[in-house]
DNA sequence: ATGTATTTTGACAACGATATCAATGAGGTA
DNA sequence: TACCTCATTGATATCGTTGTCAAAATACAT
């Protein structure tokens, strides 16, 4: 049978409330009872009942990662940076399919909180953006922290990337490799980096003197299927560009697939960059130009304040804007000599 | 705030117990209390205490999902299913990843389950194989179902798919399109599939009476560098096979990127097939035949009879064999006229 | 009508922690 | 010594359920 705080009490001779105390690392604690304390634990090899502690303190030293249908290797990133954050922390990690789109999300994820007790919630693009549900857990006090928000506020949780920058300089690098006709598929409307990958884009256009062309403008969505259809349509066109700028690489992928079977070489045809490095941007041939978000690590950092914040402390609390980093691959050609 | 059972008993004028009853859905309620329970419990929206429960009753309606670094695809779909699960049961799920070569996993996972009330564990590959670790849970009575096994226990809980039958129809169809000259690429030697998929490619050569060379046998780990590597190697042998079966699209993908890079055409120079139908298989050109395994499926089952013995159904308990769908694309030439 | 079996119900303890608040002890001051 | 203050400790109530077991109500047989 586990040992409880009753037995530890006896065995190092103290009321079980000092136990607690031990255990909450609660001041006012004399040196040497801690000591004999948590000698006791270690020797019965306690260790606190969740569930009642839980039910007493209304905590339940779980975090939950919010999440709608994103793309999977994006998700699996998520969740590895936020399950190695609660492994140091002892805290542990569910996960909350949901539906944005839902008109009873807030009842659901509110009932999810209540019922688990839940200390906080990681949200991930879309949810990110999603003024009113964030509105809704500051009204009622749900702890959260936000990865990538468009609109940085200095008084909520958050860590985000610069994607704009980032995507100036990607627009940069392939205008410094001699093309002027770019295209560019933008992606999900409702993901704000959708938007500040594109800003950066047309503010590195419009920079360098070059003007953007419509109809080589495409809006994706973020999914492979999204991006074929851009290409396709791109392709068929009269004059095609030189380079296509996909705000993510399953896109790009799309893009590389309906070049190719248009038969179009790449880079020799038609250049091409994406955005994330995920797998799939070095499992394809030629391997994409890309921009590295450090996903993971952001996520990593996200839980790590959330937590941070419900210890107390505050050090760490900053929130934190993470740099990517440019990948440059095989499928960008430079036109120059 | 939260109504409680008091809040109920007094409503309904009944006793606290007789609530719990009607929330457990126990049997000997009479009809009549049970109505004028439920309508109460309507009326005042009440949701019964989980921490409450699990302290009193040591069960959390948690399950937890036990992975070890697979492919990030493989994981979100065996998320997703399980998920889907869980929504019909108002179960919630929590993710542990962990290491199968850790010396503690038994006892870090036995105090994950213990500190959690954690009701049950859906194991992944590798952890579906190994076997003191399935013993230890067996002698703990930590309840579990188990997604791809090798071993068909029959009263253990677990779903399987026919990956030796597939890999058998796959390599038929490859010899069905004229070829004789074909590698294969073993999977990661813990995953049990391995076997299974190369065990169904060797018996489906030998039944054509055809012979295999071991040096277009090559031991890859289901990623994509390691196919890539077999691939290179392949190549750069003397003679090379007219098609290559990878155990896994990942490979697939590896040993398309090394023929591509040598040059070679994808499938006039050497045709290609993979395993596991993951959004890779179809996001390059020329795109993969493989097999589609109904991964969510699988685990949406697997999580289904587990939930099911816990309330002690035992109709959906049995184990349950998923069968795999041949996908032919155009990574696979016709040697034939 | 009576006794017996069975269903339905409720009073109260228990789960294992934390919260409250009062009691104790140590240290300093007059 | 007596008094006060502040750090340390403990007794007990409490969180919101379920478990135990006995009482009450009902059904059934004689």
């Amino acid at each position: 049978m586990a040992a409880t705080i009753k037995d530890v009490s006896k065995d190092a001779n103290v009321s079980i409330k000092t136990v607690s105390r031990v255990i909450n690392n609660e001041a006012n604690v004399a040196e040497k009872t801690k000591k004999r304390v948590l000698s006791s634990i270690n020797k019965l090899g306690f260790r606190p009942n969740k569930s009642a502690q839980s039910l007493r303190s209304k905590r339940s030293f779980i975090i939950a990662l919010l999440y709608d249908n994103p793309n999977k290797a994006y998700l699996a990133d998520v969740q590895s940076g936020i399950f190695n954050a609660c492994k140091l922390t002892g805290y542990n990690l569910v996960i909350q399919e949901c539906d944005y789109k839902s008109s009873d999300l807030k009842k659901t994820i509110f009932e999810f909180v209540e019922d688990l007790k839940i200390d906080g919630l990681i949200l991930t693009p879309p949810l990110s953006d999603m003024d009113d549900f964030l509105e809704y857990l500051d009204k009622h006090k749900i702890e959260h922290a936000i990865i990538a928000p468009s609109i940085l506020k200095a008084e909520s949780l958050y860590v985000s990337s610069n994607d704009y920058e980032a995507a100036y300089t990607l627009t940069s690098e392939i205008i410094k490799h001699g093309h002027k006709n770019i295209g560019f598929i933008k992606g999900h409307p409702k993901h704000s980096a959708s938007e500040l990958r594109f800003n950066g884009y047309t503010d590195a256009m419009q920079n360098y003197g070059l003007k953007k062309n419509n109809s080589w403008i495409k809006q994706g969505n973020f999914s492979f299927k999204s991006g074929f259809d851009a290409g396709v349509e791109i392709f068929n066109s009269i004059k095609i560009p030189t380079a296509i700028f996909a705000s993510n690489d399953s896109m790009a992928a799309g893009i590389m697939k309906s070049a190719q079977m248009h038969g179009l070489k790449i880079p020799d045809d038609i250049s091409l960059a994406g955005f994330d490095d995920s797998p799939i941007a070095h499992q394809i041939w030629p391997a994409l130009t890309t921009v590295k978000q450090p996903v993971e690590k952001m996520a990593n950092h996200a839980a790590k304040i959330l937590m941070a914040k419900f210890d107390g402390l505050n050090e760490q609390s900053q929130p934190k804007e993470f740099k990517s980093e440019l990948i440059v691959r095989e499928s960008l050609k430079n036109l120059i000599n």
